[in-house]
RNA sequence: GGUCGGUUCGUCUAACGGUUAGGACACAAGAUUUUCAUUCUUGUAAUAGGAGUUCGAUUCUCCUACCGACUACCA
């Protein structure tokens, strides 16, 4: 039998790092056993639709490489193909629509066919009338619930006479089915990852399954329905849908469906770094992270949440570390691309725990798929980042000769410029406390040499024609033999005398090499900056 | 409060009922280096607590504690 599973989100706000998560667990099943990955999209709240969620989650999908076999379909818009929810039936989307608010019309035969059997009740009680008997219940330290015991004495079908409750149908539109949990059973359940549970149906309540106001079903049934029929094989969600698990198997059951259920697994939480509940939307740049695959702009407030895309992290290093994040190989690889994690993913090795997220690991993550790149690769991600003033100036060779140099010292493209800005411009001010302990009347004595030293001899420098052989061999080489040559002869301490030049070269005395330096900037450059700075701090 | 789930270094995690409880991130120290970073080496650091089963428990059972999810005409 094909495996069929589905990620079914919400469309009620930007996706979160934990359903990419959930989708990223379900693609790899999918693809691992050759089988369909199907995207569904639930929204049955009228009330909570927000505008623009859809895309995201689609985009989100997109950028990180998890593409739905079923479920989307690809429109020409402006010359450019994007991806939409399949709302025509067609060989790739068999079952469409994919988006519940367009199959609406189809839950209803199906919440009736429990009451004509018996599995469920309409139920009268307006909206007001439970708040108001749960608000009593608080009060005396107890708490409501629709179930066995109370709807005995409540406004139902189960109460009232045939003819009223024909009456209240036809009549009223704020009532509701609700399905009607049997009395003193066990569900057993099993689940994918926390094998054999069991819990009481007494202690479950009669959950509304299809709301006459809004003509939709509640998640509880369009769920059901929708993965009956759509074959879904295997259900891979959030571990906040355990405490429904019951349910969902009494109404398997209800249906006679029993046979066709799919099998569940529950992925445990992804937890606040700091302790306190699951990591939700809300947390965002609380926490000193993203929480988004993307970046979000709440369409009605304008607050920005930041995206891992736009913190610069790959799409393929976000996917790593969520894969990494409740699951293990049971190898000590860490590193793998979707394509490398297909053959290797499976259930029985996802952590029953909630997984702390953790920015340095992350981080980390990033690092090493930034060191895989190319230098070439890494200046065409680079020069975006660049003024266009000074990327004017710069050629290709030269931006990926710089990031040959540097790609070692990041975690992120976007700290390129930081690192490599004395390779692009002289320093504009010089660092007090570096100019206090660097510029002592021996050190700039021997910086003036240097100039001598540097003026008066051939300085190899970039060109676009060299090699990243001539680079190293010829080039820098041949302009550490020079300095150090010199500075060993006249017995000077180099860290003082090469932290002066670094001062001039680079503002201050942390970075790059001097020869390194000095190749990249050119002789005259270079004499230019010892000048400014000799001439700045005398 | 009730129901359900969970608990191994700070964090992510490994360990047929038998290991000096392993790895990674972070942190620290040392080496290398003209500084910083890289790299290399080393180190600090954990089975929540208590009973039980067993020759032997991180692993199985129970209790307690703690953490979390759910408890809507939201998903």
């Amino acid at each position: 039998m094909e495996t069929r599973v589905r990620f079914a989100p919400s469309p009620t706000g930007p996706l979160h790092m934990g359903g990419v998560r959930t989708a990223l667990y379900n693609y790899l099943f999918a693809k691992q056993k050759g089988g369909k990955f199907i995207l569904r999209i639930e929204d049955t709240d009228s009330q909570r639709f927000v505008p623009g969620a859809e895309e995201y989650i689609l985009e989100s999908l997109a950028w990180c490489g998890i593409v739905p076999d079923e479920g989307i379909e690809a429109v020409e818009e402006n010359g450019k193909t994007v991806y939409k929810i399949a709302s025509e039936k067609s060989e790739k989307n068999p079952h469409a629509p994919y988006r519940q608010s367009e199959r609406k019309p189809l839950y209803r035969q199906y919440a009736e066919q429990l009451i004509a059997n018996g599995y469920a009740y309409y139920a009268f009680d307006s909206a007001e009338e439970l708040s108001k008997l749960r608000a009593e219940a608080e009060a005396a330290k107890q708490t409501f619930i629709y179930n066995y015991e109370s709807r005995k004495s409540l406004k139902n079908s189960l109460t009232l006479p045939p003819d009223e409750v024909k009456r209240l149908i036809e009549t009223t539109d704020t009532w509701t089915i609700r399905f009607k949990i049997p009395e003193g059973q066990t569900v057993k359940m099993n689940d994918l990852i926390r094998g054999e549970m069991e819990v009481e149906t007494n202690t479950l309540d009669d959950k509304v399954l299809w709301k006459a106001a809004d003509q939709l079903p509640t998640y509880h049934l369009a769920n059901i329905v929708d993965d009956h029929l759509m074959e879904i094989t295997e259900v891979i969600r959030g571990a906040e849908w355990l405490p429904s698990l019951p349910l969902h198997y009494l109404l398997y059951k209800a249906f006679g469906w029993e046979d066709t259920m799919p099998r569940f697994a529950h992925l445990s939480l992804l937890l606040k770094p700091d302790g306190k509940g699951k990591l939700s939307k809300r947390d965002g740049d609380r926490l000193g992270f993203p929480v988004f695959p993307l970046k979000w702009v709440n369409p009605e407030t304008g607050e920005v949440s930041r995206g891992y895309r736009e913190d610069g992290y790959y799409p393929e290093a976000f996917v790593n570390l969520l894969a990494l994040l409740g699951w293990n190989p049971g190898t000590e690889q860490e590193l793998f691309t979707l394509e490398e994690l297909i053959p290797v993913f499976s259930l029985e090795r996802v952590i029953k725990s909630g997984a702390k997220f953790n920015v340095d690991k992350a981080k980390w993550f990033n690092e090493q798929y930034l060191r895989r790149r190319t230098p070439e690769q890494l200046a065409a991600e680079f020069r975006p980042l660049l003024s266009d003033e000074i990327s004017a100036r710069f050629s290709d060779k030269y931006l990926a000769q710089v990031c040959a140099l540097i790609k070692e010292r990041a975690h992120f493209v976007n700290e390129f410029q930081d690192i490599s800005k004395a390779l692009f411009a002289a320093p504009s001010a010089y660092d007090e406390n570096d100019v206090k302990k660097f510029c002592t009347p021996d050190n700039l004595s021997h910086a003036k040499e240097l100039h001598s030293l540097i003026a008066e001899n051939e300085i190899p420098s970039f060109t676009d024609s060299q090699t990243p052989e001539d680079y190293k061999q010829n080039c820098c080489e041949k302009i550490e033999e020079l300095l150090t040559g010199y500075i060993k002869a006249k017995e000077w301490k180099m860290g003082q005398v090469m932290n002066t030049l670094r001062l001039f070269f680079t503002g201050n005395t942390r970075g790059l090499g001097i020869s390194d330096i000095i190749y990249f900037i050119g002789k005259d450059e270079a004499l230019s900056r010892i000048a400014n700075g000799l001439k700045a701090t005398e």
